[in-house]
RNA sequence: GGAGAGGUGCAAGAGUGGUUGAAUUGGCCGCUCUCGAAAAGCGGUGUGCCAGCAAUGGUACCGUGGGUUCGAAUCCCACCCUCUCCGCCA
């Protein structure tokens, strides 16, 4: 959520780039709505105020019966102002929620995903001698991926993963664990890319793979809730990306600035219906209803907060380039940033099976839209108490990472090489087996 | 799932209807004393909203949401959470 006094500073503006991020937004019924909310507070105010004068009158025992009568006018008054004030507050709310994040100055607007811009392009494409297969022919034939008795078990888009595949799967997060848990590793990306960003590494984290509702819209992720998984009878739904529960761990907390920034690498299985993708990518893994993947998410001040944006996209460029699998970065569109980011980058892998880009990864910044409603705060050195800035960002997807080193690294026969860097991971394993 | 206890400020912990934003102790910060430190003494130490250039003032917040009352941290109801015991279970 914005801040009220931006909107009102800045409505042109934000009208703006609502349309320039696709939203249709009711600026102006905002601004109405804050000034009868206020009016109504300021009311109520002087409500209280006189409520609170005659009870510090009867303090002394006696109670005067004209101050006992005023009181009781006052209570019938006070209930009419606060029932309006509730009324007009809901409505307020609501329009400001609605409201999506300002992008940065050079967020290309954009009225599709089409209008992304490539910003850079890394890695040679691998060459081959033969027609390279995509990653559900090649785990068909080694015999990594059960979608029949999945779907008879679960329904489509659910899989039993097998074999080395799911020992590729455990060797990938132990070798992201441990690189983001090394201050060296932080060190050389910073360096690399001339960034100022501290260098304190990643703690890993298991979340709880649910969470409340309350939590879930804070986080300003909760729609479409099409896609989200409703567990039923309780308050609970199935997150969708370990954001959702890594972002939400410290609402209503006010941080030291020294402890800041917190950073964290959590794995966490999640959970997504894919309403509206019917028929989409339906071969092998590349679109489940449930997928592992490893997250990166930081809480900083307002003024790291780009930065660490910036080194969280570097990290995972450089762990895409030491897995050696060739990617291209997408500086996402106003259009496509989502709606409480204030900047988005994607990071698409090359995957040869099927000759293009796919989307693995994004880096989202949300500046201090989602702690806001959070109310996740530090306390500056100053004894200024302040909002923090959120980012999260993909360390790697276990699926679409797979896929992409499947179909990269695939020999003529359906074998698969396993990376460099993988292999102190797998027992020195260099080829794939087949079940 | 059953039975019980409890959720108060940075922490511990008082407070069962009215000058309580909240005793007391500890922590932390500042000052005094000291060559310096310790000890001691004194003072300070929450967040949101509204008004204001500011100083400041008003208001709300004692797990959350309702209710009773002229007045609620205190009484009533619902919910959430924590702890203990039983059951079940990895």
């Amino acid at each position: 959520m914005l801040d009220i006094r931006f909107v009102r500073e800045n409505a042109a503006r934000v009208k703006e780039f609502s349309t320039q991020k696709g939203y249709a937004v009711a600026v102006d019924e905002v601004l109405r709505l804050d000034e009868e909310r206020r009016e109504l507070q300021q009311k109520a105010d002087e409500l209280r105020a006189r409520r609170n004068d005659i009870a510090a009158h009867m303090k002394n025992g006696k109670p005067e019966q004209a101050l006992i009568d005023e009181g009781k006018l006052l209570k019938t008054e006070l209930a009419e102002v606060e029932e309006r004030f509730r009324v007009v507050d809901t409505e307020f709310t609501t329009a400001l929620k609605a409201i999506p994040n300002a992008p940065l100055a050079d967020v290309p607007v954009g009225a599709s995903e089409d209008e992304n811009v490539v910003a850079k392009t890394v890695g040679g494409l691998p060459q081959f001698t033969f027609e390279p297969q995509n990653h559900a022919q090649i785990a068909t034939m080694n015999n990594w991926l059960d979608k029949e008795r999945a779907a008879k078990v679960a329904g489509s888009r659910f899989a039993y993963l097998k074999g080395d595949l799911v020992r590729l799967q455990f060797a990938l997060i132990q070798y992201i664990i441990d690189k983001l848990s090394d201050q060296s590793f932080l060190d050389e990306v910073i360096a690399e890319n001339g960034l100022t960003a501290s260098n304190k590494p990643f703690l890993p984290i298991l979340p709880p793979l649910m969470l409340r509702t309350e939590l879930y819209d804070a986080m300003d992720r909760l729609e479409p809730r099409d896609d989200r998984y409703k567990i039923e009878g309780e308050d609970l739904w199935l997150q969708g990306s370990a954001e959702h529960v890594l972002g939400s761990m410290h609402a209503d907390e006010v941080f030291e600035e020294k402890d800041l920034p917190v950073r964290y690498i959590g794995y966490a299985t999640s959970f997504r219906r894919e309403a509206g993708t019917y028929g989409k990518d339906m071969e092998g893994m590349f679109r489940m209803h449930q997928f592992d993947k490893l997250e990166m998410e930081s809480l900083t001040v307002a003024e790291d907060g780009l930065n660490e944006h910036l080194l969280l996209v570097a990290l995972q460029e450089k762990i895409m380039q030491q897995l050696g699998i060739p990617y291209q970065v997408l500086l996402k569109c106003t259009f496509d940033i989502g709606k409480p980011n204030a900047r988005g980058v994607d990071i698409e892998a090359w995957l040869p099976g099927q000759g293009k880009y796919r989307e693995t990864h994004t880096a989202d910044y949300m500046t201090d839209y989602q702690s806001r409603r959070l109310k996740t705060r530090v306390r500056r050195a100053t004894g200024q108490v302040e909002l923090v800035h959120t980012n999260d960002a993909t360390a790697l997807p276990l699926s679409r990472g797979p896929i992409a080193i499947i179909e990269n690294y695939q020999n003529e026969d359906g074998t698969v090489r396993v990376p460099e860097v993988l292999r102190p991971y797998l027992g020195g394993q260099s080829i794939l087996k087949s079940v």
